[in-house]
DNA sequence: CACAAACTGTGAGCACTGCTCTCGTTTCGT
DNA sequence: ACGAAACGAGAGCAGTGCTCACAGTTTGTG
């Protein structure tokens, strides 16, 4: 039986017989050896023969761990996210004053830039153009929102202290509030509108930054990317009403 | 000899011989062909053999008008560019009221957004992931700016007319200046330091927003996408002082 | 006009891919 | 202990990008 991706994480928990073990291991073995394929020769090149090749087995030995080629990428795509997400709630946890707001949405950001350039290939796996017609499984819904968690419940708590953007003169429209509203629901307490709108905003502007400058669409424009970067973070927090 | 993205601009102004006609009219066939497989099946299942089926030739005959797959990407994503450049273009033209700045703006973003989801594998094409390690030659940074241009020319418009943003609160310091100093340029006159960055933060925010919506990112979070879109723009308007 | 050079299309072929199927072996639950 | 399930190996299919030698055509030039 060919394991799915939410099979992988309860099995992982208690793998009973030896051979659930080594199914466990050997799965681990075909991810490690894809994501370091991954980084080598990119999305597009990863190969289920090479893995193979890599592992001392025959291809087709890899097809009774992972349905397809795609199930393999989908699997590095979650894996991506959650490294991504793990990433990010940390960088905002090591912030030992909870208070500054400010300070945690620099450290959140820079920890996406910092991942994406660390990881540019799984950044492209996630935020890149997704195979055509491709849906993304259920599986990766979860470990996708992990990320921009983080700006919604800093944002929650800058509002809870006073800060916060609370209204954007007007700007936001019942249709819009009703656009935007399965978001709102993830923090506690849920946000007002407007600071969703504006927190939706800004992440659309830390992932197309940091898109546009991995893709190459600022070769030209840009001579040094950490300065720029710095200001636009900078114009954001000021956009949020954190600063 | 094959023929470079910038020999065959030249050579479409002036086919002199036969050959050269049949040569130019085979090549638009050949473009046209790959421009609706992209359509179909996507930019990484385009195949140079489904290409010569498609025109009835032998897939090696291919290879004589475009020296690799890579090389045939690579004009389809010239000609993207290229429309859409000329579609943001011709929306932004289309404002009779020149001094209408927020108008423009709204128009500009409003063709990026529609392009893009009329062409959604173009635009992966173009905004999406590239072949990893692939730097895009040269021929593909010219068109690549039509669009970004015209935002920053009515930005340029909008100060002219005292409007727009000038300075952004002292967020802008002097290295910052000079890691954006190049684009400031393309403007007649040119773009004060403030007004480049707020207008290179808008322009991730406004392909943050699209790649996110066209990638399936938002899927869970917003309803409407057209309203919610409408809002971001408003807000970005405001951000760059023509509301 | 003649002719060599350049260009163009063909089909065979190489190395590679994702994936399927069958076969024998090993391990599991009962 | 035994039947079923899982496993790994190898052959094989259909498809890919790309190269090459070959034959035919067009071209600009002597």
């Amino acid at each position: 039986m060919v394991l799915s991706l939410g099979m992988m994480r309860a099995m992982s928990d208690a793998p009973r017989t030896a051979r659930a073990v080594a199914r466990a291991e050997l799965t681990r073995a075909i991810l490690d050896s894809a994501t370091q394929q991954l980084a080598e020769v990119g999305p597009a090149a990863l190969s289920v023969r090479a893995v193979a090749r890599d592992l001392g087995m025959a291809s087709s030995a890899v097809y009774r761990y992972f349905a397809s080629r795609d199930d393999l990428l989908t699997a590095l795509l979650v894996e991506a996210y959650d490294d991504l997400g793990a990433a990010v709630e940390e960088a905002d946890a090591a912030v030992t004053d909870r208070d500054d707001v400010a300070a945690r949405w620099r450290a959140t950001a820079g920890a996406v830039h910092d991942w994406a350039r660390a990881h540019p290939h799984r950044y492209a796996l996630t935020y890149g153009s997704p195979v055509p017609g491709y849906a993304a499984p259920q599986d990766t819904v979860e470990p996708a929102t992990r990320a921009p968690r983080v700006l919604l419940q800093l944002l929650a708590d800058a509002l809870a202290a006073g800060r916060g953007v609370r209204d954007l003169g007007g700007r936001v429209d019942p249709a819009e509030v009703a656009a935007t509203g399965p978001i709102s629901a993830v923090t506690e307490p849920p946000l007002p509108p407007e600071a969703t709108v504006r927190a939706l905003a800004v992440w659309a502007t830390l992932f197309g930054h940091v898109s546009l400058e991995l893709f190459g669409h600022m070769n030209n424009a840009v001579l040094d990317y950490d300065t720029h970067f710095a200001t636009v973070v900078d114009l954001a927090a000021y956009d949020l009403g954190l600063a």
